[in-house]
RNA sequence: GGCCCUAUCGUCUAACGGUUAGGACGGAGCCUUUUCAAGGCUUAAAUCAGAGUUCGAUUCUCUGUAGGGUCACCA
């Protein structure tokens, strides 16, 4: 049996799938990923998208939530074809429940109030306590026996209708032909199924998506660090990153193919070959993912990257009077170890970005490189100051014109370096430079300096010695 | 606990019932190199257990085990 065999549906119908998160939170990776998929779903047949804000809960939902999800959707580019908010709709809830109670489907029930704001009446649903069996594209068949549920309450009252009878008459009203969602919804289907027989709609084609899992291998959630997808925004991910690795948790193309733009995924997706088993959601893999993203745009565009890159960085960098005649070569160096845009403020923030700008300071004895470049040569901190002496002279004497590019510098400074000992003169050249450790090689540095600032900082060195 | 779902390297996963069980991320090592990063090469690493079906089982069946989901007047 096929999706389209147990579905009461054309199989000429235009796909209409759509994402029902709820604005009582930020959403997550796991929440999107449900959306990934049932917009991949929609536009691979060229149906339609639709997000349907499940706000029936007053009391927890809220504009700003829902704000977040519409930002989150932009962000990604999963544009949505309609928008519906449940809470527009409470007229049709309750003509439907007005419905079902006058043909004894529903009822008014006397309830014993046990907490503040419960209510004396709720309405419930009569259950015909039969065992239910739907058709998962995911899973295959499924059965349950609904007895077990008794008669489920579906509205606090004809104004209040409650998550379920909601999901089942907007769903119906709103054509929608598939359910794509995530597995915390299977328990859920046999009640809906039921209510749909009892208002006489088509039932939808189901896929339960695997759940994705944080590292302790349960529900993801805000307390076991995931973030909202606007933290993402807010990081500077790319976009693009984020859809290609939510669309490979729990889906895989079959191909060893990795990298998808969203019209691949599009063309690619399916249903069948969805995993069954929930996934981890990997953070290291997402940067690494990320970070080819950001390469490309970076070779690409380097203009639009850079400005972007930059808009993280403070003033002091910004402002800088060099940093407009430094900001490309800088850009290119920190581009080399960046996964993700943002994480040029953390770079910022631990000191690792002020010696393009600014004379570093450091220990003395960080102009002796180590043991092992040493070569068994004998190097102290006075041999330091005569290679950094020398290395000045150099620099002096070189015309204005080899500084525009590092390979000019490096082939006329590599030979006296060479003379000397190479490890041990551009090691604390490096260091005169930088100040850092780790740093760009020294050629860049001085070309990135010129002259003057260059032989500035070879003499802050010398005057350490 | 009841019900439902799931089970391949650490992680994400591939493999018409027949493969040296493949790839990616991460790890390790080597090369390159003045450092780091990048890059190149190499490498370690898995079929939950036990029965059954079969010439042959990662793949099918059953049992066990483990993990997850769900049991609201939330969604």
């Amino acid at each position: 049996m096929n999706s389209a065999q147990q579905s009461n549906l054309s199989n000429t119908q235009k796909v209409v799938a759509r994402f029902a998160p709820s604005p009582t939170g930020t959403l997550h990776a796991g929440n999107y990923r449900t959306a990934v998929f049932s917009y991949l779903y929609a536009k691979k047949y060229s149906g339609e998208f639709i997000l349907r804000i499940e706000d029936t809960d007053k009391a927890r939902s809220t504009k700003e939530y829902e704000e977040n999800i519409m930002e989150s959707l932009s962000w990604l580019d999963l544009p949505f074809d309609t928008i519906y908010r449940q809470s527009e709709n409470v007229e049709r809830h309750k003509e439907v429940l007005v419905k079902l109670i006058a043909e004894g489907k529903a009822y008014i029930s006397k309830e014993e109030v046990r907490e503040e704001g419960q209510r004396a009446e709720v309405i419930r649903f009569k259950n015909p306590n039969k065992v239910v069996t739907f058709f998962d594209v995911v899973r295959g068949n499924i059965s349950f026996d609904t007895t077990e549920l008794k008669d489920f309450v579906i509205a606090r009252s004809l104004e209040e209708p409650l998550f379920h009878l909601a999901v089942v008459v907007d769903d119906f009203d709103e054509g929608i032909t598939h359910v794509i969602r995530g597995e915390d919804h299977i328990s859920n289907t046999p009640r809906q199924i039921l209510i749909g027989e009892a208002i006489g709609a088509p039932i939808p084609i189901y896929a339960h998506l695997p759940l994705v899992l944080a590292p302790d291998r349960t529900k993801l959630s805000k307390r076991k660090g995931a973030r909202p997808m606007t933290d993402y925004k807010k990081d500077g991910y790319e976009p693009e990153a984020l859809i290609n690795y939510m669309a490979l948790i729990g889906w895989n193309p079959g191909t060893e193919q990795e990298f998808f733009t969203k019209d691949e995924l599009i063309s690619e997706f399916n249903l069948a070959r969805v995993q069954k088993s929930s996934a981890n959601f990997d953070e290291v893999k997402l940067l690494s993912i990320n970070r080819h993203y950001l390469l490309k745009k970076y070779l690409e565009k380097p203009e639009e990257l850079m400005e972007r890159l930059w808009s993280f960085a403070s003033a002091d960098i910004t402002k800088h009077s060099n940093f407009e005649s430094r900001k490309e070569v800088v850009t290119k160096n920190v581009m080399e170890r960046l996964s993700y845009i943002g994480e040029i403020k953390k770079m910022e923030e631990t000191g690792e970005l002020a010696f393009y700008f600014e004379q570093p300071s450091y220990m003395a004895e960080l102009l002796l490189c180590s043991e092992k470049m040493r070569k068994g040569v004998n190097i102290t901190l006075q041999t330091v100051k005569e290679y950094l002496v020398g290395i000045q002279k150099e620099i002096e004497g070189m015309d204005d014109k080899l500084f525009t590019n590092a390979e000019s510098v490096k082939a006329t400074l590599m030979p006296f370096a060479d003379s000397l000992h190479r490890g041990g003169v551009l090691w604390a050249t490096r260091i005169a430079l930088s100040g850092k450790e780790k740093s760009p090689d020294p050629f860049t540095l001085i070309s990135l300096f010129g002259k003057e600032e260059s032989v500035k900082r070879l003499q802050h060195a010398q005057n350490l010695l």
